[in-house]
DNA sequence: GTAAACGGTGACACCGATGTGAGGGGCAAG
DNA sequence: CTTGCCCCTCACATCGGTGTCACCGTTTAC
């Protein structure tokens, strides 16, 4: 498929996907014209990417765990990755405790702020 | 106390201190040579905004709630304020997910990798 | 009084994913 | 052939929090 195709299909934006491309996160081949084409099994791969930077990882980051999502890796490309796989499943679950105590922080503020305009309600129906 | 005092209390560098107050998010009265004094209670205050920094909130954003976070506002202030809030936890919700499903595709990734791993080991000592 | 440590402002730099726009080819249907 | 749509590359812009450097004033301790 060519690029407009992916790009609905992921709802990536073209110009992502070229960048991805750039960075070396996904493959496509060339017409003898110079347009992309992309084997199918690149739309899962774009879904996946998507989801890591939502995650708020990095390309960099990603492109060295790519060696465990293709074909198989050598026992030391595979080992390289699996180190940076493991650090970024702990930033992950530290990134997931700071989000929840910043939500925690924030019902508090939404619970007080509620009793006191609960309040502040009552007050000025009394008045 | 002056911003090398509060900068050690909270561990957030001079300069993010003074960026934080030309965003409106603390407050300083100054010395009459122009140094920068806070009061005890800019220390728990600076904790909260790391706190919402570190989930992903811009200063903006921590800049509307804060009516919520001072002496108390008028009842208009609150609600706006309140909507605020309300919909940075609804974010802090979906960004807690898309955390959620890239750390399990990593944990899926983690272990087909590392039963791969064992597969290759096993084969090379059986060689 | 002098040195050391602290404070102030201003400005430039960075990162990283994405938008945008210019200027130019490719290809299919009328 | 032309019109319309898709694609190409290159390059500049953006955002937001922080680092860093320059240059200068203040406070503190000896």
């Amino acid at each position: 498929m060519r690029i407009g195709e992916l790009s609905e299909r992921t709802r990536v934006s073209r110009r992502s996907l070229r960048y991805y491309e750039d960075q070396g996160l996904v493959v496509s081949t060339r017409s003898p014209s110079g347009q992309r084409h992309y084997a199918e099994d690149q739309v899962e791969r774009v879904r996946l990417i998507q989801s890591f930077f939502a995650a708020g990882l990095s390309s960099r980051t990603i492109v060295e765990m790519l060696p465990c999502m293709t074909t198989r890796p050598t026992m030391r490309a595979a080992q390289d990755s699996m180190a940076v796989m493991c650090s970024e499943r702990e930033r992950l679950s530290t990134m997931l405790d700071a989000i929840l105590a910043a939500r925690a922080a924030l019902d508090r503020l939404i619970d007080e702020n509620s009793t006191y305009q609960a309040r502040l309600a009552g007050e000025s129906s009394a008045r």
